[in-house]
DNA sequence: TTAAATCTTGAATAATATTCAAATACGACC
DNA sequence: GGTCGTATTTGAATATTATTCAAGATTTAA
């Protein structure tokens, strides 16, 4: 047993996929060859990447948590440089720079709330932050455009 | 000119898509058969599915905005049944159902401002909702664990 | 109207997924 | 530890699919 499915879906959450093209040439009825062309000059400007979704109940990141964050004086002239920071984290999911009651939004996923402390305690606990607030997601109805079903 | 391209993000939205067993196998450095048996196996509980992930400017779902919800008091008993019929609206992305100063969050992709002005009186202003609180994305960073590359 | 740029497509080729059967590893039970 | 049933790994054969490319069609800009 080389537990291979944890590091498969490491790779699929963000990337390691790809469109199929016999399939979507079927579905619209077009040959192969204009879906491929059509999906290269796509993938120039519009789609980022192709990815898995998971039940991620099953992956060890069933708990999200929405963060607001203030940013510190000095950062704010340039929100998206602490914004980018952020992103590298493989915790967060999303990044927003808003503006209003706060600068930043996150959506965070970690294994329950033990992993959340450290995630706050660890990563956004170092950066430089006037303040933040954490509303954990009690439940998820929808998420990425999918509906969840309950168990 | 067959406007194959807006076809195509459609269906690529929620599926049409495979993961790469080879380029797995090598960057695991495993043969692709054991990479296609374990897949397999993770698509029965754990994977919802495979997608591509768009810059949504690009197909008119660029504006991004979270929706802060109070419910009614008498709602407030049941609040995963109001989430879930918003869960509907393809316009939605996510739907959380939390606590703290707010019942429910959502996240709203719409093409502008405008869009987003009818799915808030249209949809929104038809719901039996005590407070909303818009708050629009003016940057997206990183968007479904992919971090979105700037211009 | 014309020329350049973009798009579509069939057919050949290259690459990849899938299947399958045998071998191995694992778990539960005594 | 030993045994049996189940789950996993794997190489090799086969089936399916992606990719390339060049020619023709269509669109765009002036």
């Amino acid at each position: 047993m080389k537990d291979i499915r944890a590091r498969l879906t490491n790779l699929l959450k963000g990337g390691y996929c790809t469109p199929r093209i016999s399939e979507l040439a079927r579905a619209l009825n077009e040959p192969p060859a204009t879906i491929h062309y059509n999906i290269r000059q796509l993938e120039k400007d519009t789609i980022v990447g192709y990815k898995a979704v998971f039940d991620y109940k099953n992956i060890d990141q069933g708990f999200c948590t929405y963060v607001m964050i203030h940013l510190m004086p000095e950062e704010y002239t340039d929100p998206a440089k602490a914004a980018k920071e952020l992103a590298g984290y493989p915790q967060i999911e999303c990044v927003d720079v808003v503006t209003g009651d706060w600068d930043l939004i996150l959506r965070v996923r970690t294994k329950d709330m033990d992993e959340y402390y450290q995630f706050v305690k660890n990563v956004l606990g170092k950066k430089r932050l006037s303040r933040v607030q954490s509303v954990p997601s009690m439940r998820q109805i929808k998420d990425e455009f999918m509906i969840i079903k309950d168990k």
